[in-house]
DNA sequence: GTTTTTAATCGTAACATTGCGATTAAATAA
DNA sequence: TTATTTAATCGCAATGTTACGATTAAAAAC
């Protein structure tokens, strides 16, 4: 049915999940690289420095947008954008909280 | 188009992107946090727990073998699924790298 | 050997994602 | 005002994902 069912899961499954899929392809993951590298980075940079369409890199930062892991600035025609520094601090404890349980000693696999 | 063109991008960003895609569903999620709180978790307990049905857990759980971070072992008619630990932690130097790094101090959208 | 149990696989329907050409919007430059 | 520049949005084709009923496979119990 292509879609989860997020009734059934927890509000932390569910947010983990989407910081996740947002990292779920690579050309989101370079466009971060990127704003980590040279914050703030124009849209046409992007484009350039990826390799994709313009329609698509905006399209991938519109998702980047949307969770709020980076931020865009309009500067006459262009738009800068940029790591929202607090907000990705707040991924990162949600994303370690799940990374970094506990390995069980013994299992079942030993 | 629907597939990432992977060969545009450093093998970096598609080992991250594939770990992040596992992440990527809750359910996948849900059965991670299951197998760390029981280690190991046989399949029907995972679909009981989960609430999806048996071909979808067992799909799922095929995706997280394929990525090497869960292993199963047969015990009769049952498998015995858990984290396989020296990979989970290989997987999170690796996600680490990606999160972790340094946020500017200044950006355009200061 | 037959039945039961457990999980993998097959097949397929429903839906989501990705990519980009074409277009639009909005600011700037001429 | 009319280009020009830059990026967002629209629309659509191609592909991927998710879910599950039905079936199969394999071991265990009877």
């Amino acid at each position: 049915m292509g879609l989860a069912k997020t009734e059934m899961f927890t509000d932390e499954q569910n947010e983990i999940s989407l910081f996740a899929k947002a990292f779920g392809h690579p050309a989101r993951v370079a466009i971060l690289q990127q704003l980590f590298k040279i914050d703030g980075c124009y849209c046409g940079d992007l484009v350039t420095e990826i390799g994709l369409a313009q329609p698509t890199i905006s399209q991938h930062l519109k998702e980047l947008k949307y969770l709020g892991l980076i931020k865009g600035n309009v500067e006459g025609t262009s738009v800068c954008y940029c790591i929202h520094a607090e907000n990705w601090t707040k991924m990162k404890v949600i994303m370690a909280q799940f990374l970094d349980q506990d390995l069980p000693k013994e299992g079942c696999c030993s």
